[in-house]
DNA sequence: ATTAAGCTGTAAATTTCCTTAAAATTTGCA
DNA sequence: TGCAAATTTTAAGGAAATTTACAGCTTAAT
């Protein structure tokens, strides 16, 4: 995770700060720079002063149209991509019209999960790749992010969207404990309200599917969060 | 994917930055080289330091007509095919005229796939060709870019013409699980706006036809998009 | 032993997808 | 040009998978 000069610069332009703040955390946790504009002035002022290699813009801005924004952007020669946020209802069309180029769009509320992997496929399309060969691996269970393959010691395992994203969080983050609250908010939707135990129901999922043998590694920190680790091969 | 030398370069001209860079993003994944111009002055440049197998021009140009570039390109000596992107309405006859030997022409909006396959189609006429056989095959289910032919364990099918992009986007990314938004920007028209379920009713479509008998090839990702795999013989 | 936290099965709610039919559009041909 | 056929697109009903809520039970900590 280490913060080096050749991360991808990101710039955030949304005018919640809140929200902004907390998609610059996950994207700095994610291995990218992060830097956040809250309306359209400052964004441009703050695009014109450093190159970034992708913009998350909110189309809902105080000051200024997202779209306006982004025809003022994609005028500069190096074009950068875009990813828009959006609310469900309206501009879906008027979005996809837009999203000529790199860009690509996320209809608000989102999962910070869904955020980072669009801003990667986006990266990853653009050629200035971060890494990640899109393949992560703990003591025999694999996952592979391209063909959506879940293997335990081999053998392949079927899981449903919500389950694959939670087993990829934890498992990214091996061997590190992360709390209920960090896993809410990064595989389901940051504005999710209910939680009617429904982590707890999907631990047990993931436990049915691919954790029924030893040695076991999803592991409870009961009153903190979960963990993936090897107990007897640490 | 792998983007060695001998992939062949393609010149891209095009005054709207997100088309060209659509376009560009488009090429690479097919295994091109390509490099983007977005006006005849900068494309005249990029021409003479460079060479290029092909050079796809927009006809409409900010600073020179598309017909004047074409002819200046094609007193060098050994002529770059062009593949000329032109709007529906006019011109049609005009461009006719213009495509001598290789060339070939596209109207807007066009669907990337097809682009490609054009591209791929004049190189291959050419002799330059990247390679690729023009031929896709998996598990007894084959295309033939070249004849159109569609081949589920040797018996010939009819496919419509987005059936049969559909069918070729899905089986090139074998094993690979496309989302439904890569399928729509990649088989539909660029500016395709709508989604009301087309893309399912094309699958229905494509499963009737090629995927009636086992091993069923075409699956759905719930929540995700579709792949083609042989789940019997991975 | 008490209490809070976590697990799991069941069923309801919701979403996603498939299929079919009909409308709209394009294409081919006379 | 204009009609007929083929293709593409929209729309709707229903089926199926997934997600969510919740209740009863188990486990761990003190």
């Amino acid at each position: 995770m280490a913060l080096n000069k050749n991360s991808p610069r990101v710039l955030v332009v949304d005018d919640e700060p809140g929200l902004a703040d907390l998609i610059a955390s996950a994207l700095k946790f994610a291995g990218f720079q992060p830097e956040v504009a809250t309306n359209g002035t400052g964004a441009i002022k703050k695009y014109l002063a450093d190159k970034f290699d992708i913009i998350i813009l909110d189309v809902m801005l105080p000051d200024m149209n997202g779209f306006d924004l982004a025809k003022k952007i994609s005028t500069s020669a190096p074009r950068t991509p875009i990813l828009f946020l959006t609310a469900k209802d309206s501009t879906e069309d008027k979005i996809r019209g837009l999203t000529v180029g790199g860009d690509d769009y996320v209809t608000k509320p989102f999962s910070l999960e869904e955020l980072v992997a669009r801003v990667n496929a986006i990266l990853r399309r653009a050629g200035n790749d971060a890494g990640g060969s899109g393949r992560v691996e703990f003591h025999g269970l694999e996952m592979d992010e391209e063909t959506r393959e879940v293997r335990r010691d081999g053998k392949l395992i079927d899981l449903t969207t919500t389950e694959f994203r939670l087993l990829h969080y934890l498992l990214s983050n091996a061997k590190k404990v992360v709390t209920r609250a960090q896993i809410m908010d990064y595989v389901w939707n940051y504005d999710f309200g209910g939680d009617s135990g429904i982590l707890e129901t999907y631990i047990s999922y993931l436990r049915k599917k691919v954790d029924f043998k030893e040695p076991k590694l999803i592991h409870t920190v009961r009153g903190f969060g979960y963990v993936i680790k090897n107990k007897e091969n640490p």
